[in-house]
DNA sequence: CTTGCAACATACCAAGCGGTCGGTTATTAT
DNA sequence: ATAATAACCGACCGCTTGGTATGTTGCAAG
């Protein structure tokens, strides 16, 4: 990798951290120029404004980083149990500062798809993917599940509720909550299928 | 009312609206004195900062607001349709504007939780008040219940769960995701039930 | 060897922010 | 009537923000 491709990835690692803890609107540029040691030079060669910086973060890092970990989640052989198993481990491996932090995506999704048409679009078609993941993935074991589903609905139903986990649990700083509020979506996903 | 009372009420109330439009760090002050028609002298003889501000529009017009339409909902003879008919109403009575704003509180949850400990706490109050109001409008009913559930995490469930369709919702414009995820809801709601 | 452009650096800018302060008007108590 | 204070005004301040324009360095092709 070239030095300039380089400063480059590094710009996009260190706002995606700075964006994560504070948000886009509060993320300062001159902070991101102080962690990464550039000038403001740089990092206006590498990116046009701070709002495109913002869509590359997005792209580059949330998108693929989120697409991995929800892939190898619905890839079991059992969905719903890799759903739950997934779910279980994100409440043990949870620091603290990703309690406070909460999800980036959702954090965008509130923060900025009101105020922002490049990021609403972009952060809707991630969430249309993500579901779309999870339909498919429940219709490979369409036959355990319950008839009458309507899995688009569960999908979002599922995705709604995990977001609303992570927000709700910002406010006590401590996973207990998250982890009711997991431990119930569990026993929802389970329920999901047909009685054996 | 006084004048001066009158002043502080104005204030508060379109406060409360840029808030809610904006949430609280975009917020500006300047736009207040204009829509208020007032000077910053005025504001500051009623509000010593901006964030003392923003704690007044949340114990003065957000709680009361939030507490009373939850109220409501569950004094009603069975709280599980009263929920239900609550969640429903929204979805049919909701603007788009509104659809685009989100919940206040869920919105300050994620914006100023891991921000500021004053709001932190309040919200975390507000958070607690209303889980116990579920609570024990569920117990109300417990016969009518299965056994084996744990009620303040079917509480905080059910808020996640609706918070997190809100913030879903943005990204969309339109009403029809949030809808999705409130008839889940609804089913989930009405399974707490004892198959009669 | 030099020409040229990518890859930076630095100084600067206007705008907006929350907040302060001295002054003015209105109201109320004595 | 007067004194005191509440209620309000508006100019000003320091600071930060995203963004720009000019200048410098270094590598790489011709």
């Amino acid at each position: 990798m070239s030095d300039a491709e380089l400063t480059r990835q590094n710009i996009l690692t260190v706002a995606a951290d700075e964006i994560h803890q504070h948000g886009f609107k509060a993320t300062s540029l001159s902070i991101i120029l102080n962690r990464c040691e550039i000038s403001k030079g740089a990092l206006y060669h590498h990116f046009t404004s701070k709002i495109e910086l913002g869509y590359a973060v997005f792209e580059e890092i949330y998108t693929p980083m989120f697409l991995d970990v929800w892939q190898s989640a619905l890839s079991a052989d059992d969905p719903v149990e890799g759903l739950c198993e997934f779910f279980t481990s994100m409440t043990e491996q949870m620091s603290c500062s990703e309690v406070v932090c909460g999800c980036p995506l959702n954090n965008l999704c509130e923060e900025m798809a009101n105020a922002d048409e490049g990021f609403r679009l972009r952060i809707l078609s991630m969430q249309e993917q993500l579901n779309q993941l999870i339909v498919n993935s429940l219709e490979r074991i369409h036959v355990d599940l319950r008839t009458g589903l309507i899995l688009s609905q569960v999908g979002y139903f599922i995705v709604a509720t995990l977001n609303g986990a992570t927000t709700l649990s910002k406010s006590s700083r401590n996973k207990e909550l998250f982890q009711q509020v997991i431990a119930e979506l569990c026993l929802y996903i389970r329920a999901l299928k047909v009685v054996a």
